[in-house]
DNA sequence: TTTTCTGTACCGTCTGGACGGTTTATCTTG
DNA sequence: CAAGATAAACCGTCCAGACGGTACAGAAAA
């Protein structure tokens, strides 16, 4: 029924439209039948990810869905999208703020690649990383591409590029972890753990 | 038609057989089962990995898939218990390895991890991994299990737990780029990468 | 009016797995 | 040893239900 306030605001539907504002303004049909189905994704598994379950998770109805993703297949493209629009935001992000606070673009990175705040949305938004790899494992291709291209950018300004990609990989671990319900660190352990992630790639004073 | 296609990997398989009966063809054909039930999940995703999937893959009939295992459930948590055996293996081979040559166990598990054998294994074995999230994402528990055992057990005895603990995530961030494909790394730049990997746990000379 | 949905009914295919039959190896008994 | 007897291992078919997708008649918003 669709029974939230819906507060209904305006919505500029170019197809992908990434506004991370805050996390609970995604106003489109779209961002919140996607929410729905990484929701199903992490509660169910990519297995039982169906139209009918993400019909009966988002409370639109089965004509509405597919009005808005005319296939399962664009539905779980729709998730991927959201991925590379996610990783090309935050990497924009970190360099930005690199600029601003004067460090390093390795550093900076680290940092937001270990924060609370992104760390929520990548758990959320690799849902789809799992379903597109059930559904087909070609589909991950646009998602190793990004990520490609922002590690090779990341590591070629590098001082130490092996250890930056140590770092990466390790962030990685981390994200995996947290996507497989592996994660196993205690709060305390992994924040010492990111700390020192990012002590790792910080300019050593010299 | 047993005889089909399958030439299979000439696995030395006295690994683990849980029903200990006079199950020689048994274990070896539950082997086989799984192998091909891998490799269903890791060409067509693990949506895709059905009993009749594995059939034709494994050249077994329904019928005798179905012998082996009673349902499909029972198949992936198969899956699961080959990815248990596995890594306990790895890791007591390892503590092994370093009792004869006198390294450290942190140092032995490093090299472990990145030795190319393992990782083939790795891969293999981790679409299990894979398909056990797919279907229920509860059936992980056992392998979380293991590696919180194994984690702990190597970073107690780790000088440097922090660093310890960094190593076995950018080893997990390696693997998991395997499994979903999202390896990018050219063949140099991971040896490099791997080297310094262990190099950064090797007990420094001092 | 057009766009964006709702609600319902329906269809062809796929899937899990139940089921009964068949072969093969081992054991029993005369 | 021959002749079953028994059980393990395996085969192939069938079916209810799930699934992806279509179709279409409205309704509500824009």
């Amino acid at each position: 029924m669709r029974c939230s306030i819906s507060v209904m605001s305006a919505m500029a539907d170019d197809v992908s439209t990434p506004k991370t504002e805050t996390a609970e303004d995604r106003s489109s049909a779209r961002e919140l039948i996607l929410d729905a189905a990484e929701r199903v994704v992490a509660r169910d598994g990519a297995r039982r990810l169906t139209i009918d379950a993400v019909v009966k998770e988002s409370g639109f109805s089965k004509g509405g869905v597919l009005y808005n993703f005319p296939s399962k297949l664009d539905m779980i493209k729709g998730m991927v999208q959201r991925i590379v629009d996610s990783h090309t935001q935050r990497h924009e992000a970190a360099l930005a703020r690199a600029e601003a606070e004067g460090s390093s673009p390795l550093e900076a990175m680290a940092r937001a690649l270990v924060s609370k705040e992104e760390r929520e949305v990548d758990r959320q938004v690799s849902m789809g990383l799992l379903a597109a790899a059930a559904e087909n494992p070609e589909l991950i291709d646009p998602i190793r591409d990004a990520i490609a291209r922002i590690r090779s950018d990341i590591v070629a300004h590098a001082a130490d590029p092996q250890l930056a990609t140590i770092m990466l990989l390790a962030s990685d671990g981390l994200h995996f972890s947290d996507i497989l319900g592996l994660d196993i660190l205690a709060d305390d352990e992994r924040e010492a753990v990111e700390a020192r992630l990012i002590a790792l790639v910080s300019e050593p004073p010299q």
